[in-house]
Formats: structure tokens, C-alpha cells, sequence
DNA sequence: GCCGGAATAACACATATGTGTTATTGTACC
DNA sequence: GGTACAATAACACATATGTGTTATTCCGGC
């Protein structure tokens, strides 16, 4: 079989001890290890097709781009990548926000080691989803909840803001700072300031919270 | 432990074989065995509530009552039973169904049974939601589709924030800077600051953006 | 090929904001 | 009478933010 796995974790100590768990329980080789979500992009940009990874488990609390931004990034750009979530929290929100974002599985970091590697497998041979059971407990709570809705929308025309405008103002909408809207969006820190200069003009507003809250009113974000 | 199992399937020889492993592996105890859902409710009633089961293998492809209205009906008159859905289709809507009816648990027919008790005692101890992965994906597809619907609700305790820090929140919930909430309020801009920052500590959050998001998600404002 | 606009990027400066610390006052509770 | 706490107020410092200005690249339309 001979998985190609990527480890994203801010912490080296996991990412070694995981690794190295991994190569000596399942001859699993670790082809790439990044630090955060800037990192690890950037280190697959150079990377050939047929060198990506299969599995890349995937740390959701780090500095600079975190884990579910990262995942939502990257899905567009390499949709056959899977990623397995690590955590050490259960948090309900941040649960559907890394589904949506597209996660294929999502594990609590105190997993004992041999689930880990049993997850990944399944996850890379069998298109499955492990999942955590206090994480599937969760989830089921949250679809209970949820109303299955048709994808309705597309307001459509707010030709008022560009769509680049509009995420940026997503981002903002969300209590990001200039920085941290860059690194979601691999842009400049100089650009994004243009930018949320242009919505202000735009929008005759003259700091976040306005515009924010105008986006709000008018169902943008 | 010596939990109470109960099995409902139509198919005899299923429940037999089933009830038979899991005495000889796992010294589990079926108390209760049915071939539908009004044979199962029929049995409960004569029960007291320290004998009931505490796990129900419930088959959903029966004839008579069906298994998920089988447990929706009995969720509302045992609610602490927990039901394990055992199926040999991984239907979407089947799946949706059966969690909205208040399953705990779905599996898929062909799991190994060591797997099944394995799952069993993880939702008897440790009130988690065992899925096979298969289920699991599909359950994490639907949730992709699907619109969190908050249930709204709770003003209530909000005395998390002083009537004061309210206030202030408020003004900031609608763009004002320090400033202009400090005259507003008549108050003076170190003090509006201080009440800002004891507001972020309580919220745990460290901007304007986002203490104002928590106040709209909650409806403080 | 040229033009205009959008997106990108950078620099500089004045303000606003986030954070740590300290102090005074009033008031409710024991 | 003491004390625990909310509200008020002030100071200092590091960052974040708002704003004005300039420049490059890419793309669609004429």
C-alpha cells in the first residue's frame, strides 16, 4: 500500500512522536511536516501530483492559517487530498465548521496511537470517515438540529462590493485581524488594508464594526 | 458492568446468532429479544424501569413498525435506553431519519462482532455515538448540506455581564469608538476601556468584532 | 495596441484599540 | 465595622487600524 501521509501540527514534539509512532507501528512514512497552515500550502506547491499526500492529519488550534482554513484552501486546489482533523477539544462549532470546510474525519488527540494509524487507513483505503465516538455523539446532535436546506440562496446581485471585496469582508465579519485575513487569503497585509479602505469608501462607513454590520443587515456574510 | 442488551430484528436466526456471541464473547446479557417494533414495545411495557435494557440493537428493515419509528416512539417513554441501529443499506435519508428519531448509534450489518460489542459498551459507559465509517461519511456529507437552524431561545441568564458592561457593549454593537460611547454614556474614556476589556475577558475574546458577534449570536443586542 | 478598472503591493503617519497596572468611591452583605 | 465587588478613573506601551499616496500587473473591451 505504502500511504503518503502529511502531519500539520504547530507543536514539533507531536509531529515527531507521531511521525515516528507511525513509521515503526505501520511502516507508514510521514512525507511532509509543517508548522502551521502557511507552511504546509507552501510545501505542497512544490510538490508533483503524484507526491501528494493520501492522509494529512491535520491540527485545528495553530498560529497563523489554523487547520480548518487550511483545509478549506487547500480542497480546491488538491480535492483528492483527504484530511484527518486532530484536536484536543470538542468544540460543536468548530466541528461543522471543519466539516464544511471539508474534513474527512475528525479525532481527539488523546486517540491512543493504534486508532490513529487504523483511522488513516481507513480513511485512505475504504473512503470512510473515523471519527472520534464522542466527536460522532456531537455530530449527531448537531443534525438533529439541523434542517436539510436545498442551497437555496444567491442573493446575486451585491455588484456594489467585488467578489474579492466580499471575502475579505467575510473575514472581517468573523473578528479577524489584517493579518490573519492575509494569511486566510495569501495576500498582503498592505492589499487587505486597500481593500477594507475600498469597502469603507463603498459602503460610506468608517470602521470594521459599520461595515460589518452593514454586511450583516444585508445578508453578505 | 453486566449490561442489559436487547435485540429487535425481524430475522430469528440474526438475533439468535447475535445474542449468542455476545454472551460467549463479551458475557453480555440479551434480556429482551423482538422480530419488530410492536413486539418490542409490547415487552417493555410489562417492565420495570430497573430492568430495562440499556442498549437496543435495532435492526430499521422490518416488517410491522420500522425501526426508526420504533425508536421515536420509544424515546419519549424510555428516554434513557439507548438504541444502536443496525442496517445492512447505508441509506441517506434512512440515516437522517433514524437520527432525528433520536438513535445513538448507527452500524452497518456486516461489522465484525467484536466491533459491534466494542460499540456497544462504548454507548453504555461512555455515552458516545458509535458509526460505522461508512455511516460516518455519509453522516458528515449530510451535515455539509445542512444549515445550522440555532433553535434560538435563552436570553435569559445573561448575568454573565454587568447591566453596565451591557450598555457599553451595546454602543460598540453599533460602531461607536471609545469617544463617542464615553459621551454617550457620560462617562469617561478610560473607564468605557476599562469596561471593555473586562467585557473581552469574560467573552474570552479579544476584539471588538468578536464581542459583538457573541452578543448577536445570544441576542444581547 | 491602448485604455480603464480590479487586484495586488508598499510606505508613512495619526488614531484607535488591546492590555497591564493602580487607585478611589459607593454599596450590598455579613 | 469590615469586606467583597461593581463602577469609576487614570497612565503607559505595544499593536491594530484608518487614511492618503504611489506603483505594478493582468484582463476585457474598443
Amino acid at each position: 500500500m505504502n500511504l503518503k501521509i502529511a502531519i500539520v501540527d504547530d507543536n514539533r514534539r507531536n509531529r515527531y512522536s507521531l511521525a515516528e509512532q507511525l513509521r515503526i507501528s505501520a511502516g507508514i512514512a510521514v512525507i511532509l511536516q509543517a508548522g502551521d497552515g502557511g507552511d504546509y500550502l507552501e510545501q505542497m506547491k512544490v510538490l508533483e501530483p503524484e507526491q501528494y499526500p493520501d492522509v494529512v492529519l491535520m491540527d485545528i488550534e495553530m498560529p497563523g492559517m489554523n487547520g480548518i482554513d487550511t483545509v478549506r484552501n487547500s480542497k480546491t486546489l488538491y480535492p483528492s487530498v483527504k484530511y484527518l482533523m486532530l484536536t484536543v477539544f470538542d468544540d460543536d462549532d468548530k466541528i461543522f465548521e471543519a466539516i464544511r470546510a471539508g474534513a474527512n474525519g475528525y479525532l481527539l488527540k488523546d486517540e491512543k496511537p493504534m486508532a490513529i494509524i487504523e483511522c488513516i487507513q481507513q480513511l485512505a483505503e475504504l473512503d470512510a470517515a473515523p471519527m472520534s465516538p464522542s466527536i460522532a455523539r456531537k455530530t449527531l446532535a448537531l443534525l438533529s438540529q439541523a434542517t436539510l436546506v436545498t442551497s437555496v440562496d444567491k442573493p446575486a446581485s451585491v455588484q456594489l462590493l467585488s467578489e474579492r471585496e466580499l471575502e475579505v469582508l467575510k473575514q472581517m465579519a468573523i473578528g479577524k485581524d489584517y493579518k490573519q485575513i492575509a494569511a486566510t487569503l495569501f495576500l498582503s497585509t498592505h492589499t487587505i488594508r486597500k481593500h477594507i479602505a475600498n469597502i469603507y469608501e463603498k459602503l460610506h462607513v468608517t470602521s470594521k464594526i459599520q461595515a460589518v454590520n452593514i454586511a450583516q443587515k444585508n445578508n453578505w456574510v
